[in-house]
DNA sequence: TTTGATGCAAATCGTTTGCACCAGA
DNA sequence: TCTGGTGCAAACGATTTGCATCAAA
């Protein structure tokens, strides 16, 4: 099941409606791929629907978000502005090149034990986890580190 | 050595000054302790230093980034501001409650474990990791599971 | 036809910056 | 004394919001 079938499911779920603006978001979403900020996909939209204003974006970026469908992720260097983390089936992480920017989503066992780890010695509930990894990319770390 | 002896020598190895406001700051950071916002150490410190201006926290706390001494962090549900975790030996992990906002600190072999095998794996130099669980403290998980 | 969604512009607000003045070294 | 640091106020910029209008259902 796809982004967008999840999330006209959400919408019409919560009584919502299923407009122009919610498929090409959720479009650009599933198009662009990775990590996008709201500018990125109000951009990426641009050239097919310049009609379609960034806090519409936002707006809706925010509904899914309360859907559960992205999550809003900070990564240092980017100055203040998030990005939308589209949820997919497995969970994931992320490792963050310091030098270009880019962005490797891994999977790991180990993360999910030491979350499990501690929730059982803390006695805590864990509901969502966050793992990020920052250095050098395989093709940046030949340039930085000399 | 505390926070403040390790800030004197690198303000000093780049030729910086100490000033009043640095001190009262460093002391600000050590005293308050956990992760507070500029604003946090901004209040707790017009009690006796009225005159110390935000700005100047700011600017302090963007110094010690610079210098590897307090790192910015973003937890989901603090709206847009940054929190500031300074350096301590050990590296340290987060779980955040999102009922109380509480923050817990906990060590971890695995999570450094798991980094280094997708370094490893991915071919990448990994200079740091961020590693935040959230959920519902032991306090609050009563209260909100029911 | 009802009311949820949008576009627009203005407001928010955490953070940064320019500048004249102040104070460590 | 020299120049880095500060206070102040204004600027920035990502995100949010009020409101009249539009359009799914």
């Amino acid at each position: 099941m796809t982004l967008s079938d999840t999330a006209i499911r959400e919408i019409h779920a919560r009584g919502g409606r299923m407009t122009v603006q919610r498929k090409v978001i959720l479009a650009a979403l599933e198009g662009l791929g990775g990590h996008p900020t709201a500018e990125e996909i109000h951009s990426y939209i641009q050239a097919d629907h310049p009609e379609i204003n960034l806090s519409t974006v936002y707006r809706n970026l925010r509904l899914l978000e309360t859907g559960g469908l992205v999550n809003p992720r900070w990564f240092e260097g980017d100055r203040r502005q998030q990005r939308f983390d589209p949820l997919v089936a497995t969970n994931h992480y992320h490792f963050r090149c310091q030098s270009c920017g880019c962005i490797i989503e891994f999977e790991s066992r180990e993360i999910e034990q030491a979350a499990a780890e501690f929730a059982r010695l803390s006695q805590v509930e864990v509901t969502s986890t966050v793992f990020t990894v920052y250095g050098f990319c395989s093709d940046c770390r030949v340039g930085a580190a000399g």
